[in-house]
Parts: C-alpha cells; structure tokens; sequence
DNA sequence: CTACGCAATTTTGTATACAATAGGATGCGT
DNA sequence: ACGCATCCTATTGTATACAAAATTGCGTAG
C-alpha cells in the first residue's frame, strides 16, 4: 500500500497492540483520520484491512470497535496456526532444497545466539524466529496457504506475550526448530508436520500459562487508561 | 457492505467467474466504474475485496489483473479446503446438539430429494450442500475458521465446475453426507473429520478428470469473447 | 413516569477533483 | 540502427465535498 494507507494502518494498529486503544472502543473514521493525520479515505482502507485480520469488528451498522479477544478466540487462532503452519512444515519437507536448507540453518543458528546471550536478546530471537517460519511458508509453496496464515500470525495478543518468554521457553523454541531441521534433511513430511504442530501448540501453553498474569497487567494498564481519559 | 460498493463487486466478480473477463485481462479502476455504473471509490473497496478472495493479482506497482489458475493453485485450494472442512467437522462433532442434527438430516434429504429426480435438479443439489456445508461450519463455532473458510469457498472455477457433476458424483456425495451425520450421530470427532476430507479430495479427483474437457470449453468461450472484442 | 416517534446531529458511503507516480513514446546522441 | 534520456499520458492514490443513513435526545402523549 502506498505512504498514507499504510501510515494510517500502521498507526491504528499500534494503538490496537498497545493497548493504547481497548477492545471495545469506538473508531471513528473522522478522528482517526485526524490521529494519523491524513484523510478518511486511506482510514476507511486500512479498517477494512484491520477487520480482514479481526483487529476490528464492524456491527450490522457499520460501526467500528475494537475487537475483543476471548481465550477460546486465541486458542483459536492458534490451534488454526498448528494445523496450517504444519502442513506448511509438510510441503516444506517434500520440496526443500540444499540451499534453503543451510538458509534455515543459518537462521536458527543466529536464533540460537540471541538466545545464548546474556541477557537474552528477545528482539533479535523474535526477528529470527519471524524469518525461519517465513522462511518455511515459502518453501511450501503455496499462494493461498501463505494468504491464509497471513491473516492469522499477524496478530496482537500474540506479539504481546512474545515478550514475556522466559529463558527456558526460548531454548525450547530454539530445540524444537533444529528437530525440525533434522525432519527436513531426511525430506520427512510427517515428521516435520509433527514437530511443527507440536512447535505451535506448546506455545499456545505457554501462552495461556502466562495470560492470568497478563490479564491483571492488562488491567491495570486499561486503569491508568481510564483515569487519562478522565482528566 | 453498501449498495454502490456491492453492486461493483458482485458485477466484476460475476464477470470474472462468467469468463467475460479472462485470466490476465487488465483492470483499469475507471473502466470498471464506468461498467459497474458507479465512482471509482466503491470499485477500489470492491477490487480489495477480490484480491483478499485472490481473483485478481495487482503486480508491485499496483496495477491489477484477472488471476490466473493453474491447476496446481486449484488442487491448493481443495488440499486447504480439506484440511480445515475437515477440521470443522471434528469440531461440529464435538459440539453438535439433537436439533441441528435434525436440521442437518433433513437438509441432506432435500440433496437426496434433488439428486432423485429426474432429470437431477442440480441448483437445488448445489444450494442444499451449501446450506449442509455451512450448518456444518456454523456449529464449528470458530470465527476465524470460517473466517478463512469463506476465502477458500467463494472460488469462481468451483462454481463453474459443479454444473458439470455427473448423476453419480451428486449421489455419492449425498451418501456420504449420509456418513456424516452418522458420524455426528455418535459424536466421533476423528471419524467426522475423516469423512469430510475424503468427501473434498473426493470432489476435487472428480474436477481434475473433469477439466481437461473444461479447458476445450473454457478455450472456445475465450475465442468467442475474443471475436466479439474484435467486432 | 414511561414509551413512542420525530427531528437534529453525528457518522458512514459515494462522487469528484486534484496530486503523485508509473509507462510509454519520441527524439537525440552515439 | 540501437540505446538512453526526457517529456507526455494514463492510471492510481489522496483529499474534500456532498448524500444517505443511523443514533441520540427531546418532546409529547398515553
């Protein structure tokens, strides 16, 4: 998308993802516009991206709000992920070759440095982490499972947790893709299938092991939100 | 969405699938305006919503085509289509109570109604097994399943070619449907699930052996629009 | 006091005018 | 004659003005 439409997305998605803006809130296309300071027709195109990925919702009347995220819609999201991202991992294996092999390699070997750093660099871990599944979904090959998991992994609650991974959940991860790289030098679809599908669920616990925590950070941020908004 | 903005899109999509327009053609947001009788602004929501349903292509400096379907990209499409149909059927099966089983049986016995008569009533058939198919993904209860599902289901060379089943495709897929509600009966997920995606990669063998006849048609069709563009 | 309905205001949808950018054609230089 | 640069045209992106629709609030009647 061009600068304005893409200025306008960006913006109101990082106020989704922040928290800046709560699930509920009303959007309106004239005030938004004037945040991202450009007009409302570019708003009106990223909201229709936004609602594409659930960011948003738009009622039979066509307003705006926020979306609201459930656990079941997040365990959701990510029981879709394991079925997909696995049979991305299953293409993968039957059409890798020799030289994204050592890509991915390569890739997992920089994640395993982020790790191995003290402090952890989860930054860096996140971006490698981004390419090696990248990395993959290209591999297999196939257009419309690209555009499917596009609109899954681009999401909110998950970016926001990532950052909460302890130490030993980021070695797991670390482990978990070199099993998957050893499923794809032996062009092993079944077993990458399975490594990743476990890959994918695992997170999802930890996830949730983590979201009561969350949830109270969560609520206290939407207080002092609040309070803002009173004075 | 809105009456301008859906006009345009239902009248381009129907263009698309009707092969007025072929794979490859140029869309020009003017053109398309002056077709569909409105402004450009609804043509562009319209031409959003084609992309995210991948029926036309823009290349990187934002000019957009008719997309072009290899058979490779359709087999893609009912790999997926299996995979999460059949992943709403083990759900469904999980989930589903005495009254939309009873719903679902006498939505199949409106198929096997259609199928029996002679000749077939293949409309009735075709609204039947989307009614059955929706029900289905209706008591999945996943937004976001259905969510993708709908990028996957709407497909144009779907449409075109289940006016081409033949008397036995329609009867088979009414027993197997038969299979599922008796799946459903005894709340077996993994068996439901089985079913389903057999019943998919069924109909898809049934469209590969179909289209090399399809492709003669689909080649005249082009050269009968091409002549008449030349008039 | 409540409920219903109408009107005023806000909000979204559509059209059009204007700006930026990509493609193509023409002409000049080698 | 071939290639490159520049200008012109065509197409897309953005802003704004206008139209339609919806919600809210007020007034009135039961």
């Amino acid at each position: 998308m061009s600068r304005a439409s893409e200025k306008a997305y960006d913006t109101i998605r990082e106020m989704i993802i922040s928290g800046e803006l709560a699930p509920g809130d009303s959007l309106g296309e004239e005030a938004l516009a004037e945040l991202c300071q450009v007009s409302r027709t570019p708003v009106r195109e990223a909201l229709r991206r936004l609602e594409a990925e659930m960011l948003i919702h738009r009622t039979d009347t066509k307003r705006t709000y926020v979306a609201d995220w459930s656990l079941d819609d997040i365990a959701d999201v990510f029981e879709l992920r394991a079925m997909l991202e696995g049979h991305a991992a299953s293409r993968a294996a039957e059409r890798i070759d020799d030289e994204t092999l050592s890509d991915l390699r390569a890739c997992n070997a920089r994640i395993g440095a982020a790790v191995q750093s003290s402090p952890p660099d989860t930054e860096r871990f996140l971006e490698g982490n981004r390419d090696f599944h990248a990395l993959i979904l290209e591999t297999a090959a196939s257009r419309r499972l690209t555009g499917l998991l596009g609109a899954l992994i681009e999401q909110p609650v998950i970016w926001r947790t990532a950052h909460h991974y302890g130490m030993d959940e980021l070695r797991r991860s670390h482990q978990e893709h070199e099993e998957l790289l050893a499923a794809f030098a032996r062009r092993d679809p079944a077993w990458a299938q399975s490594i990743m599908a476990g890959h994918i669920r695992r997170a999802f616990h930890a996830y949730a092991d983590a979201h009561r925590g969350l949830v109270a950070i969560d609520g206290a941020r939407r207080n002092r939100a609040k309070r803002a908004k009173k004075a």
